[in-house]
DNA sequence: GCAAGGTC
């Protein structure tokens, strides 16, 4: 039997389907697709199969010094049970197998992950073979010249694997022990987020230090036939064009001239054509950062092209690649979309073209070819307005890449009045070119009319703008990731996770990111300490030593003693400043959980988490001091910079995911639960027949509002109510629970009519229902919802219907379709 | 429980 090993199912798949000519079929095996034809077997991984951590006598933090972290072994172990099963069971039937993991070096790693795995049951011969996107031709060519697996190109993998490890996992404990930070909130470093870190930390160190400078520029409306356009005063300075002016008196001076005269006299008059070339394919950096555009987090975006690409609309959007692969034919695949409806018009004008010649970016990889749609077209029910938007913008990329550049022309007027000058730039589209297919790119229009030199134009008013210059702006996510890139920082695939890591870590909030006080902290201590892991030069160290070592210039083992004695060096920094580092943490730590003063003792009240886990207010002088205040149940609150007049305290921002809300100012919100009266509304239908129960509006101390029982805490029942908006009890009534139709009134002019709280709660809960079933991969909201009808209506009921049952139940869903849903929601 | 890199 021949084994094919891929570094995912999907290449799995498609490699069957192209080999086989077609006629693989698949099974599944310890939940792992296996597609066979013949004698041959293709098992696609998911990644690195196993990881490198410590030995488990390691695995106590209090127990182990984090420099002894620094000589002991690093192992590696099974991550994924099913997959190495699965691989094994394969190779002892194996007479040879074929690594066939992406071309790149992680990829020559994950082979030699694999390799050493069907090692441990055969001797059978393995080979490699390397193809950069899972064409026919490519695929083919690749199987009809296999190669050997390069060991020294794995080895370099391997190399970041033990340096990063050992860095991040010593730093790591020594900063969390000596901050006694330990459990969930550890504080982490790494070669990677530092440096990220540190880019965000120095912004806002600029931004602390930034003295902003007074400036004024003049603006004057000059007419033409009747209508306006503005022109702006500017001077020249030692050659350069300028518009600032430094000096007030000389601003108001140039004020007085301009506006000592009626008429500016035309100076200059310069036409000129430029274009303005199509953009270049997508790599991942770009389509993260086109995506922001349309208000996508880079997670978000992610996970939408993640989407897209399992359920085969898009192209893998994990890449690096900006040029097409010479076999992609760009014509046959703007056909695919003739007559689509939404995409078929721009397809047929860009097929009218004289020439289809796709752009090309700088970097040409291996790996993956840029993210482009892979001309199956989704039905736009079956998608979310989510993914539908994403999709667009992938596919109106793809179009741009082939049509003709727009043509701008640009039009500099330069006129004299009262000896001082004056411009205005007009541009003007000429030839839309791409931006007929692809909106997402500005192509706004500035007009200024035509003139002639020597032309007088009437000046029908000056205006005098005092300004200041601004502070830097703040990294956003997608310009970080672009600076990230540049600085060679992360890859492609980690990025974006790296950023997340940041968030979670409770070193940066908001968007775009702000660093808490923990952050300076952790960046401070790293600087003065520990500088390589929080600079950029670390990765370029080591991935100039992985180069050496893909190219035998350089040992694994050279490179990683070498670096464990540099590690060494910063231990012997470090050991001395143990305690000022961990009181430095500490005192940072606190000041980011800090509200304002306790109105019974005087000290700092803090956000707590008590040991059930949930978030409240607490008196920093506990025990003394007993005083608390609640929090909301849901998210994880965040101390905004917001403050409440009243209490000197700062606004509580809860972060959920969609349900991010803020809760304000915790004793306001304490404070007006207290002052408001329950409002009875009906009977409780739990215990209204037996005990009187009455069902009332509620308010609680931690801002949320329900209708419950008034004999609570004896009776439970409760239905949840909007956390915002005026809550109205209105004339109609619900015969069927004996309630009235509630109204709320939010800020906005259309009022939510709620209606009866029970039937509210009941759609509720069928609405949720469906989310869920939407979660699972491969399931849209149309599919979702037919489950529904046919009484699937919950995850649970999902995992224990009967596969047959459902297919025959539902029009377009297969038993085997059902059967890979239980297996996700059981993994 | 630590990192970063794959992948879902």
């Amino acid at each position: 039997m021949r084994l094919i090993i891929t570094e995912k199912d999907n290449a799995a798949r498609r490699i069957a389907e192209i080999l086989s000519e077609g006629g693989a079929s698949a099974n599944r095996q310890n939940g792992v697709n296996v597609y066979r034809w013949g004698d041959t077997r293709v098992v696609g991984l998911s990644g690195h199969v196993v990881g490198v951590d410590f030995p488990k006598e390691y695995n106590d933090w209090r127990d182990v010094e984090p420099v002894e972290l620094i000589d002991a072994d690093v192992t590696k172990e099974p991550t994924q049970e099913n997959i190495v099963a699965t691989l094994k069971q394969l190779a002892r039937e194996a007479d040879e197998a074929t690594i066939a993991t992406d071309y790149d070096r992680e990829g020559e790693l994950i082979g030699k992950e694999a390799y050493e795995l069907i090692r441990e049951e055969t001797d059978a011969p393995v080979d490699r073979v390397r193809f950069s996107s899972i064409t026919e031709r490519e695929v083919r060519d690749a199987f009809a010249n296999p190669d050997d697996i390069d060991f020294d190109l794995a080895a370099a993998g391997e190399a970041r694997q033990i340096i990063d490890l050992v860095w991040g996992a010593a730093l790591t404990r020594f900063l969390s022990l000596s901050a006694r930070q330990l459990g969930d909130d550890f504080i982490s470093v790494g070669r990677v987020q530092s440096p990220t870190l540190k880019l965000i930390v120095d912004r806002e160190r600029e931004i602390q230090a930034f003295d902003p400078e007074d400036y004024w520029e003049i603006f004057a409306d000059l007419q033409k036939n009747g209508s306006g356009f503005e022109a702006q005063y500017f001077y020249d300075d030692d050659g350069k064009e300028a518009e600032r002016v430094w000096v007030e008196d000389d601003a108001d001076d140039a004020y007085a001239d301009l506006t000592s005269v009626d008429a500016a006299t035309v100076t200059s008059v310069r036409r000129r054509t430029r274009t303005d070339s199509p953009p270049t394919p997508f790599n991942t950096t770009a389509f993260i950062s086109a995506a922001s555009s349309l208000g996508y987090s880079a997670q978000q975006a992610m996970s939408i092209a993640e989407e897209l690409y399992t359920t085969g609309y898009i192209t893998y959007p994990r890449t690096d690649n900006t040029v097409y692969p010479d076999d992609l034919e760009e014509d046959a695949l703007l056909d695919e979309f003739v007559g689509a409806g939404h995409f078929g018009e721009d397809a047929e004008a860009l097929l009218e073209q004289a020439d289809i010649t796709a752009t090309e970016g700088d970097e040409e990889t291996t790996d993956h070819p840029p993210i482009h749609p892979t001309g199956e077209i989704p039905p736009k029910v079956d998608l979310s307005d989510d993914e539908w938007e994403i999709y667009e913008l992938v596919v109106r990329r793809f179009f741009a890449t082939v049509a003709e550049a727009a043509t701008w022309e640009h039009l500099r007027v330069v006129a004299d009045a009262g000896g001082r000058s004056l411009k205005a730039n007009g541009k003007r589209l000429v030839e839309p070119g791409y931006h007929e297919v692809y909106p997402y790119s500005s192509a706004s229009e500035n007009h200024v009319p035509d003139v002639e030199e020597g032309e007088e134009l009437a000046i029908s008013e000056v205006r005098m703008e005092a300004k200041q210059t601004q502070p830097p702006r703040r990294y956003g996510q997608s310009r970080l990731i672009q600076t990230m890139e540049d600085k060679g920082l992360g890859t492609k695939s980690t990025r974006h996770n790296s950023i997340e890591k940041l968030y979670d870590r409770g070193y940066i909030e908001g968007d775009p990111p702000r660093p808490t006080t923990l952050a300076m902290a952790v960046v401070e201590a790293a600087e003065e300490f520990a500088d390589h892991v929080v600079s950029d030069e670390m990765t370029a160290q080591l991935e100039a030593d992985m180069t050496a070592i893909a190219n035998g210039e350089a040992t694994l083992d050279e490179v990683a003693d070498e670096s464990r004695e540099m590690l060494k060096r910063v231990f012997d920094e470090l050991r001395d400043s143990r305690e000022e580092i961990g009181e430095h943490l500490q005192e940072s730590l606190k000041a980011d959980k800090t509200l304002g003063p306790c109105p019974k003792c005087g000290e700092d009240m803090l956000v707590r988490r008590s040991r059930q886990g949930s978030y409240f207010v607490g008196c920093d002088g506990f025990p003394e001091c007993r005083n608390t205040l609640p929090l909301p149940s849901t998210g994880e609150p965040q101390v905004l910079e917001d403050h409440c007049e009243e209490h000197d305290m700062h606004h509580v921002k809860m972060l959920a995911g969609r349900d991010t809300f803020v809760h304000g100012c915790p004793r306001c919100e304490a404070e007006k639960a207290d002052e408001s009266e329950d409002e009875v509304i009906g009977p409780c239908p739990e215990c209204g027949s037996e005990h009187d129960g009455e069902l009332a509006i509620k308010h609680l101390r931690s801002g949320s509002r329900l209708v419950g029982c008034t004999r609570y805490p004896e009776c439970d029942y409760s239905l949840p109510l909007p956390r915002n908006g005026d809550i109205s009890v209105t004339e109609a009534f619900c015969e069927e629970h004996d309630l009235p139709e509630l109204v709320i009134d939010a800020d906005s002019d259309d009022p939510w009519e709620l209606g009866c709280p029970i039937c509210n709660y009941e759609e509720y809960q069928a609405r949720t229902a469906v989310e869920d079933l939407e979660d699972l991969s491969g399931i849209g909201s149309a599919t979702a919802e037919k489950l529904g009808d046919a009484g699937v209506d919950s995850l649970a009921a999902l995992r224990e219907a009967d596969p047959d049952v459902v297919a025959t139940e539902v029009q377009g869903v297969s038993a085997t379709q059902v059967r890979d849903w239980q297996d996700e929601l059981e993994a």
